[in-house]
DNA sequence: CGCAATTCAATTGCGTGCAATAAATTCCCT
DNA sequence: AGGGAATTTATTGCACGCAATTGAATTGCG
């Protein structure tokens, strides 16, 4: 346990304004980059006996939500692409969640639709929600106040890289913003 | 640009209890996942030019922070195992970027240090967390409450993991915490 | 009507992430 | 000293995530 315990120790090369921008204490995205990354491994032993991954759950809680939606819309949903969703949705397809079909109107569209399978997995879903926030070590209060700096965050972020996603995936929840903030 | 609104109209048929707990905008991990994903995307044309991706940005950071140090050593400050590491390693050792070789006292351990390219590097770096900053539409205090929060964050879920990282990745900088946040 | 531009999903290639396992080295206890 | 437990890195297999490209279907414009 004694790890080498170097801390900005004698010779600081480089510049030192105020507060190195490239000290890793001093980032925003690192603690964003890791949350995610943990985030990811608390659900996995939660998601594992539903034979989920965490973006398969994704798809999942918005088609609960929304019935069946193309391909392009689950992506705009989800800040996901083609490259991402199609291999992920055929995986679901082959495990009987969903089923892909080319639009009637426009052959260029696949719907994405739940089968029973798919939406019987919701009930075993429910607990997931208040069994992650476990976890977490924040106050109610902070929760939500993290989710929507989070979700302001996302809107900016997406404005910034180009992806415009006006009713998606930051839709300000049209209810009080320090309502229950789940997993 | 009339995506087919359709919000929480008619037939919500299952449990709503108090703001379902599976709606998508209720959830935090999933803004954190999507700001993830987005400050990423946000960096590679910055990191592009440099020849680095994201994580071997982060390694780098460390090195030019902390001198030389053992694989496992940057896995407990980054939270990533050897298994992600090693293969990352070695291609940043095949860019020239930094050397890999086996301690001498101890054969076991793999010491990673930087090369004078990596060192080098670092001054390329520099304008990297300003530039970043632009994107991310938050006050400069939103920003650093936001950096605390996932710190604790982070702090949690590593505990909660069983990733104990005592003096690693969510150190409290030992300056105010309302210091500047950079990217 | 005809044809170019656009939209949409799929494919390819590469780089993470991580669980599980393997292999080498060191530690520790008797 | 000897031998099993613990530590450390490497390997394998699988699932994202995304840039870039391809190919099919639709739209739009003259």
């Amino acid at each position: 346990m004694a790890t080498p315990r170097k801390r900005r120790t004698a010779a600081a090369p480089a510049a030192a304004g105020a507060a190195d921008a490239l000290q890793l204490d001093q980032q925003v995205c690192f603690p964003l980059y890791a949350a995610a990354h943990l985030v990811n491994r608390l659900y996995r032993p939660l998601l594992a006996p539903l034979g989920l991954t965490y973006p398969q759950y994704l798809v999942l809680l918005v088609l609960w939500e929304a019935g069946p939606l193309s391909v392009g819309e689950l992506g705009r949903r989800l800040l996901l692409d083609s490259g991402t969703l199609t291999p992920l949705l055929k995986r679901m397809e082959a495990a009987g969640l969903v089923q892909r079909s080319r639009a009637v109107n426009d052959e260029r569209r696949v719907q994405v639709a739940l089968t029973d399978a798919g939406r019987s997995l919701r009930q075993h879903a429910e607990p997931i929600p208040a069994a992650l926030c476990e976890g977490f070590g924040l106050q109610l209060g902070d929760l939500a106040r993290l989710r929507q700096t989070l979700q302001q965050l996302v809107q900016a972020l997406a404005i910034a890289t180009g992806d415009a996603a006006p009713s998606a995936a930051t839709a300000p929840a049209s209810a009080d913003p320090a309502a229950t903030a789940d997993a």
